[in-house]
RNA sequence: AGAGGAGUGGCGGAGUGGUCGAACGCGGCGGUCUUGAAAACCGUUGUACCGCGAGGUACCGGGGGUUCGAAUCCCUCCUCCUCUGCCA
């Protein structure tokens, strides 16, 4: 949720930012905001003068009642009753505002960072580092979707049995390899410094608004309607909203935190051929990073959290390239945000395994999550997320890539997790 | 899931209709004392919003209500504790 006070300052920077989002008409919608802004502070001045005289009155008669002047008192009483209707028309008017003001502000994406690339589509991103040489297979290279079935690892007639399409069951040396990865990307993180969380994988209304799923991105999450919690699409969200309406200390930043957990997506009406097999799944597992860092240090921290992933795919052994996400692109709560795409050699297509994205204060305004300064205000933080990494895509990959006549070999530094070296 | 009890500032803990943004203790910060530290003593110590400012308003788990006035009374939801039930 972007700052109003900010708006106030900054705003054609800001409308030059949601321009580069291919909005249409941000500056409607930035004055409405403004305007409504407005209304809210005469309203509450309005209102607060109102309170004080109230409160006044309340105070004398509460005087007179001690001294035992009771008719004085009640001849004020009679005083007050314009003041309580006033007051509650004001109270009105400016709940009424500020819930507008709110929902105004929901439907506003955050403003790009000076570094996005412009441009509305996916050919639009600029790709930073690309892998010089990719690999080719053979003739007889099989896409994972039949990899699967030869070696019997993963099976989606079972998942289509006990649950529906998108929700795979792992099996034998398949269950082991994901087993495999998971911890091997735990450690990792571990090593770097991350400390382990294991979340609830179900949220409520809160969580949701304050990293930004809700109200954006409802229809994407699956809803447990009888106890109003939603499935969580990504470890991010519980993880962050750890630290929401909280005020930390600038000795314990910057937090960093490492979580797997299963994800949920609906991925409603983002169906097609290009997304067969594990490319696009309803469940599937990830490990997730998060940090929460201090506004001067939070794109020293991206670019750190960019190496972490891209250290894994280079002990995976996987062919990768780095894209700067363009306006269009861009998530909506995020200011940059870096793909990672893995080179699949059988689909001969690039496979999104990994967004690292710099939120600044976007999530803290909605979390209240703020450090104290030295100088003793209080100030909101930046967060900031990534996956290190999202299994399904990499899974394909390692199958796809690794590919020989009779077995599939597995990256070496797995070898220890999985305990084997070849399905 | 049922019955009972409880939720107050960083923590502990008073307060059951007005003088309460809230006693007191601990912790934190500043100071006195000390070569330094400890102890002792003194002072200070929440967040947000409105206002140029003086200052004002709101917040005692969340929301709503009663009242001139609510931390205090009522309704509702949430959470925790105890007992019973069920269960990995």
């Amino acid at each position: 949720m972007l700052l109003i006070a900010d708006i106030l300052e900054n705003k054609e920077r800001i409308l030059q930012g949601l321009h580069k989002r291919g909005l249409d008409s941000p500056e409607e919608v930035i004055e409405k905001v403004l305007n409504l802004d407005t209304q809210r502070k005469e309203t509450k001045t309005n209102l607060d003068r109102t309170l004080a005289e109230s409160n006044g009155i309340s105070k004398q008669i509460g005087q007179l009642m001690r001294q035992g002047e009771h008719e004085k008192a009640e001849a004020i009483k009679k005083k007050t009753a314009e003041l309580r209707t006033s007051g509650k028309e004001l109270q009105h008017q400016l709940s009424d505002i500020e819930s507008t003001l709110k929902t105004l502000l929901y439907q506003i994406p955050n403003v790009p960072h000076q570094r996005v690339p412009e441009g509305s589509r996916a050919e639009d991103n600029a790709v930073l580092e690309e892998c010089e040489r990719l690999p080719v297979l053979s003739d007889s290279k099989k896409p994972h979707w039949d990899l699967i079935k030869d070696y019997d690892i993963i099976d989606f007639d079972l998942g289509n049995k006990v649950t529906g399409a998108g929700f795979p069951v792992y099996k034998g040396k398949g269950a082991r390899l994901q087993r495999a990865l998971i911890n091997f990307f735990l450690d990792e993180a571990i090593k770097a410094g991350y400390a382990e969380i294991q979340p609830p994988i179900v949220i409520n209304e809160a969580s949701g608004y304050g990293t930004g799923q809700l109200p954006d991105k409802e229809g994407q999450m699956y809803h447990v309607q009888n106890e109003d919690f939603y499935l969580i699409p990504t470890a991010e969200v519980p993880i962050t909203n750890l630290y929401r309406e909280v005020i930390l200390s600038e000795a314990d930043l910057p937090v960093k935190h490492v979580g797997y957990t299963p994800c949920f997506r609906r991925e409603a009406g983002s169906w097609g051929a290009h997304v067969r097999g594990l490319n696009r799944l309803h469940q599937f597992d990830k490990v997730e990073i998060v940090q929460i860092a201090l506004p001067s240090r939070s794109y020293e921290v991206l670019e750190e959290m960019l190496q972490h992933v891209v250290g894994l795919l280079k002990k995976l052994d996987l062919p990768y390239r780095i894209l700067n996400l363009c306006g269009g692109d861009l998530g909506f709560t995020a200011a940059l945000t870096y793909d990672l795409e893995v080179y699949s050699a059988a689909q001969e297509q690039w496979l999104e395994v990994s967004s690292v994205s710099n939120f600044e204060t976007y999530q803290a305004n909605r979390l209240k999550l703020r450090y104290k300064s030295e100088g003793k205000k209080t100030t909101l933080l930046h967060t900031l997320n990534g996956s290190a990494l999202a299994l399904p895509r990499i899974m394909a990959a390692i199958l796809e890539n690794n590919q020989k006549e009779g077995g599939i070999k597995i990256p070496e530094v797995l070898w220890e997790y999985a305990g084997f070296k070849e399905i």
